[in-house]
DNA sequence: TCTGGGGTCCTAGGACCC
DNA sequence: TCTGGGGTCCTAGGACCC
């Protein structure tokens, strides 16, 4: 018996942090404008009532760009990108520190807009979601213009929405036609309008994948649907090559999940300069002491405890490692977390420059839970770190 | 002009148990 | 007395995503 096919849409808000910003300076608007860094540079209120911005050319530092205006990316300056690498493309771009409370306020904002429309969401992240809209009774387009004015109504945001059969096509498709798109595909549109994208567009391959696919004569999602198996196979394992497969032929069956308790909770930092174990010893364990702190009030804030504590440790030369511990009990305590964090530090090499600590608590139990249940907590659960 | 911070999922080997 | 087969948990690393 085949299922009929389903509807699924997929809404990304068009560079949502730097649109939220032109919301309050809208002065910006037209400028290259690019989030990221400390909040050492938020612009600075004059006595005459105007702003002064910082320029891209004043950073130093090691942050990456956040996310950039339109005006931005057509200078080259793209997420990801480090920020020093951007200043040299863009000087006089408009630098404007992440403000991610305001960012998620906007979240809720466009979210409950569509959920007022369309309540099956899967939340995937702070700026995009996937709608399954399979029951809805409205007419595609007219729903998704209503979807699109209901957000853009609630924020004075923009948004690109793909719908599809499914969440690949749905999330490919939502990209086509940024910013402020609307582009419907079915089953029948995938040899004109999906084979001809390069294959780095499909969500799950990343660099490396790319990487070996174009090795391989591979660029086009087309020639990936017309590649040998046996040659995928080869270089990419069974599972893989199947899922290759599948995506070029714009095949998925994944469900929209409406949702879903956290895995793990981290915090991380990325050192000024680059610590080394006994020389900056004190300076090292005060960051080790905070990351913990934060990350146990993260755990009270969000109800979890757990029983998984790990480190994370990033050299000078980028090479990376993790360590983690499993305990008896699960813990939300700061001073049981660096306990556990510090056995995990002896069991790693010091020698080298440090560049980045992390901490993490994994295999999650809610707090309500755990006290229903009137299971053991490691540590003082109500202790206020 | 070297590369943030917060996540998820997958793989793979070893321990341990039945 | 030379060597099974499955299941689960734990740990480490890597790719990828927003």
């Amino acid at each position: 018996m085949t299922q009929p096919p389903r509807r699924i849409a997929h809404l990304d808000m068009d560079a949502f942090y730097a649109s939220v910003e032109l919301l309050r300076y809208p002065e910006l608007r037209g400028q290259a404008v690019v989030i990221g860094g400390r909040s050492a540079n938020a612009p600075v209120l004059r006595a005459d009532g105007t702003r002064d911005y910082a320029r891209l050319r004043d950073y130093t530092g090691r942050g990456v760009v956040t996310t950039s205006t339109y005006e931005a990316r057509a200078l080259g300056v793209f997420s990801a990108m480090g920020m020093m690498k951007a200043a040299a493309l863009a000087p006089d771009a408009v630098l404007l520190p992440a403000d991610f409370d305001s960012y998620r306020h906007y979240s809720r904002l466009f979210k409950s807009a569509v959920a007022a429309i369309a309540p099956h969401i899967e939340d995937r992240g702070i700026d995009e979601i996937y709608i399954d809209l399979t029951e809805h009774p409205d007419e595609t387009r007219v729903l998704a213009q209503r979807i699109k004015d209901a957000v853009h109504d609630a924020t004075g945001l923009s948004c690109s929405i793909g719908i599809a059969p499914n969440k690949l096509l749905a999330k490919i498709c939502s990209d086509l036609e940024k910013p402020n798109g609307m582009t419907i595909v079915s089953y029948d549109d995938v040899p004109l309008r999906i084979w001809p994208l390069a294959v780095r567009k499909i969500n799950g391959i990343g660099p490396k994948a790319n990487t070996k696919l174009v090795a391989l004569g591979i660029e086009t999602v087309g020639q990936l649907a017309q590649a040998e198996p046996k040659l995928l196979q080869e270089h990419f394992g069974l599972n893989t090559a199947q899922w290759l497969r599948d995506v070029a032929h714009g095949h998925d069956t994944r469900a929209v999940v409406t949702s879903s308790e956290p895995k793990g909770i981290s915090r991380e930092t990325t050192f000024e300069r680059d610590l080394h174990a006994k020389h900056d010893r004190t300076a090292l364990s005060d960051i080790f002491t905070r990351l913990c702190v934060r990350l146990a009030e993260d755990l009270h804030r969000k109800r979890y405890a757990g029983r998984t504590v790990g480190i994370k440790l990033r050299y000078a030369d980028f090479h990376t490692v993790t360590r983690d511990v499993t305990l008896p009990q699960p813990t939300a305590d700061a001073a049981t977390i660096r306990r556990a964090a510090g056995e995990c530090l002896r069991r790693v090499p010091l020698e080298q420059r440090i560049r980045l600590l992390g901490v993490r608590v994994s295999a999650l139990t809610p707090l309500d839970e755990l006290a229903q249940q009137r299971l053991p907590v490691q540590g003082d659960l109500f202790e206020q770190p």
